[in-house]
DNA sequence: GCTCTCGGTGATATCGATAACATATCGAAC
DNA sequence: GTTCGATATGTTATCGATATCACCGAGAGC
C-alpha cells in the first residue's frame, strides 16, 4: 500500500507523484510514464492519470527526478558579458537550440576573467549540467582541472584555441581581422590605426590586435599605430576617446580598426562630432556587425560573425554528444563563418 | 559500517560525499557539514575533510541536497528578450544581487508573448525555485494558476500591474512618457508624433503609448499622429522606415517620440541620411537611455530607467521572503525612479 | 561532586522521483 | 492447446545528500 503523502492537517503542501497515482489509481511508476514523452502508458490510464494532474495542480519535480535517473537536463554557459555584446545572440542561439531537447540552460557572467569563469564553473558543476558551453580558450589551471574530473562534454567558442579542451565550435579572431586590413588596403588605405586592448580580459580582442599587427607587417605598412583604452570590454565612449588620442598622436592616420563595433561607433561619432568626414577625412571599420554598425549614419564597415550561429553550433554539438550517449566522443572542431562587410565608413 | 561507493572496476565513477567520508574518516553528516557556511565542525576535522574533498576532486551535488533539503537554490526569471534590449541590465542587477547568497538564476527568454512566457514558467517550476522574477503585468489565466499553486514568492517588475500577483519593482511607464512629452511642450514644441505599436506583446509600449496619447490630450495640442510599424520590439530599421511614414502623412511634425530608444537611433540616422537637421527641422526623443543615446551624434533625448536596480531590487525583495521565510510575506509595491534626460535631438 | 549546557559528531530516516526487474494479460503463431 | 512475445503495469531498491535526533565529553555553575 503507499503510504498517503501530503496528510498533515493545516497544511497545504504540494503535492507529490504519491498522490496523483492515489487519486488515479495507479501506481506512481505509471504516472511517471505517463508524463514522459516516450513512456508506454494505455491511453485510458493515461487520461486518468492526467486528470488527476490537473486536479491536483501538480508540477513534477525535477530535482527528484535527476537524481535518480542521473540526468539533470541542464546545460551551463559562461559568457563574458550580455549587455551590448555579441553574446547575447549566442546565448540566444544556445537556447533556441536547446528548447526542443528539454535540455534547460544555465548562464553565468565570467566578467570577462578566468578568476570569475572558474568560480562559476564550480558552482555550475554543483548542479551536474550534461554539458558546458565557454567563451574562449583561456581557462584557469583548476578550472581545466574541474572540467577533466566532471567528465561532461565541454565547448569553447568563438576561438580557436591552441589546446582545446574538448569540442571547439569557433573561428580565427586573427584571420578575420587581417582579412579587414587586407580589404582595406586593397581599397587604397596606407596608414592604419587600432584600437583596442591586450590584457588578457579579452583574449578574443588580443587575437584581434595581433591579426592586425600581422596583417600590416605581411603588407610593409607603416606600424605601431596601435591605443588602447580601459578595461576591456571598450564602450562606445571609449571609443570615442580613443579615436581623439589616435589623432592626436597620429594625425594623419587615414584608417582606423577596431576591436568592436561599438567602439567603432563611438569613434564615428566623435569624428562628426568635431566635424571631420568619414570616409574621406578618416575611414572607420569595426568588428562584430552590431545592429548599429548597420543602422548608423555613415555605416561602418566591420567583420560580420555569426554569433547566433556559434551558440546553435555548439548547442547541437552537446546534443549529439548527450543524447548520442556515446561514451567516448570524438574531439570536433567546427569552424564558424565570417565576411567582411564594407559600407560607407570606409 | 558505511558502504563503498564507486566500487565498480575499470570505470571511473564521480566521487561522493561516502567516498570523502570514508577517506577522511568521518560520517558523511560531518562532510555535509564542513561543506556548509555555518556548519559547526572543529577545525581539525573539516582540514581532513578538505584535503580528501581535494585529493578526490570531490564536487557537492546540489541536486541530492536540494531534495532532503527541500531548498534548490534558485530564482526564476523571465525577460522578453536579451539582445539590445534594457533587459540585459535588468538580468544583470538579479545575478548581481544573487551572486553572494549562493542563488543560481535561471533564466529564459518570453520573446514577448504570454503564450511562451506560461510555457517557460511551467518549465522552470519543475525546477522547484524558490522565488521568481516576471517582467510586466500580462501573464496567461493559466500562468497565473501555476504562480498561485506553486506558493512561490512572484516579483512582476517593470511597470505597476493593475492586478499584481505578488510582488512588484516598477514604474508607470504611462507617466513616464507623459513625462517627456510635457517637458518637450515646455520647450515650444507643437505638433508631436508617436512611434510604436500597441500590441499585446509588448505592454510596456502600449502603456508608453497610452500615456502619450493623454498627454497630447491634456496639454490640448494636436492628437493622432500616431505611426506602428512591424513586430514589437521595434528595431533600428523599422524606427527608420516609421519615420518615413510619419513624414509622408504628416510632414509638419515638430517632434517625434519614439517608443524605445532604438527606434528613435533608426529615425534619427534616417533623417540625417535625408539630410533633415535634428532638432531644428524635427525633434526626436527616444525611451530607455540606452548607450547609443547618449554618444550617438546628435544625443538623444531620452528617458532614463534604472533598468539595473530593478534587477536588484527585484532579487533583492525575494532574498529577503525567502531567507526572511515569512510564511505569510507582505505585499509590497518598490516604485522605480526615471528621469528625462534632454539631449540635442530635441 | 553533581547537574546543566553546549560544541562536536554519528546513526537513521527521508526527500520525490526513476531504473531495473517482475508480473499479468492478451493475442498470434505453431 | 501450448508457447512465445509484446504491451501494460506494479514492486523494490536506489540516486546523493541533509534533517533530526541521539550521544558523548568537557567545562561551568551550584
Amino acid at each position: 500500500m503507499a503510504k498517503a503523502a501530503s496528510s498533515r492537517p493545516g497544511e497545504s503542501y504540494a503535492p507529490t507523484m504519491v498522490d496523483v497515482a492515489l487519486r488515479a489509481g495507479v501506481s506512481t511508476m505509471t504516472v511517471s510514464r505517463a508524463l514522459k514523452e516516450g513512456g508506454r502508458v494505455s491511453k485510458a490510464t493515461r487520461e486518468k492519470i492526467m486528470v488527476a494532474v490537473n486536479d491536483l495542480g501538480y508540477v513534477l519535480d525535477q530535482s527528484a527526478g535527476s537524481l535518480s535517473s542521473r540526468k539533470t537536463g541542464f546545460v551551463a554557459a559562461m559568457v563574458p558579458s550580455l549587455n551590448n555584446s555579441n553574446f547575447a545572440d549566442t546565448a540566444r542561439g544556445i537556447t533556441d537550440e536547446l528548447e526542443s531537447t528539454g535540455l534547460q540552460l544555465l548562464l553565468g557572467y565570467t566578467d570577462y576573467t578566468v578568476e570569475k569563469e572558474e568560480k562559476l564553473i564550480e558552482a555550475m558543476l554543483r548542479r551536474r549540467p550534461e554539458g558546458i558551453i565557454l567563451t574562449g580558450g583561456a581557462h584557469t589551471e583548476r578550472a581545466r582541472r574541474l572540467l577533466k574530473n566532471a567528465g561532461v562534454p565541454v565547448v569553447e567558442t568563438w576561438e580557436l584555441p591552441a589546446k582545446p579542451i574538448d569540442q571547439v565550435v569557433g573561428f580565427s579572431n586573427e584571420e578575420a581581422m587581417g582579412l579587414l586590413v587586407k580589404t582595406l588596403a586593397k581599397k587604397g588605405y596606407h596608414k592604419f590605426g587600432y584600437i583596442g586592448g591586450t590584457t588578457s580580459r579579452d583574449t578574443r580582442g588580443s587575437q584581434r590586435r595581433e591579426g592586425f599587427i600581422r596583417a600590416i607587417e605581411e603588407l610593409g605598412l607603416p606600424t605601431g599605430r596601435l591605443v588602447s583604452f580601459g578595461v576591456p570590454p571598450i564602450s562606445i565612449e571609449q571609443g570615442g576617446q580613443a579615436v581623439v588620442s589616435m589623432l592626436e598622436r597620429w594625425p594623419d592616420t587615414e584608417a582606423v580598426l577596431c576591436v568592436s563595433d561599438l567602439s567603432a561607433f563611438g569613434a564615428l561619432m566623435e569624428c562628426k562630432r568635431r566635424g571631420m568626414r568619414v570616409p574621406q577625412d578618416i575611414a572607420i571599420a569595426g568588428f562584430g556587425d552590431y545592429e548599429v554598425a548597420a543602422f548608423c549614419h555613415p555605416g561602418i564597415t566591420t567583420v560580420n560573425v555569426d554569433c547566433y550561429g556559434i551558440g546553435r553550433q555548439a548547442a547541437r554539438r552537446l546534443i549529439q554528444i548527450i543524447r548520442g550517449g556515446e561514451k567516448q566522443h570524438q574531439q570536433e572542431i567546427v569552424l564558424t563563418g565570417y565576411r567582411v562587410v564594407e559600407r560607407e565608413s570606409t
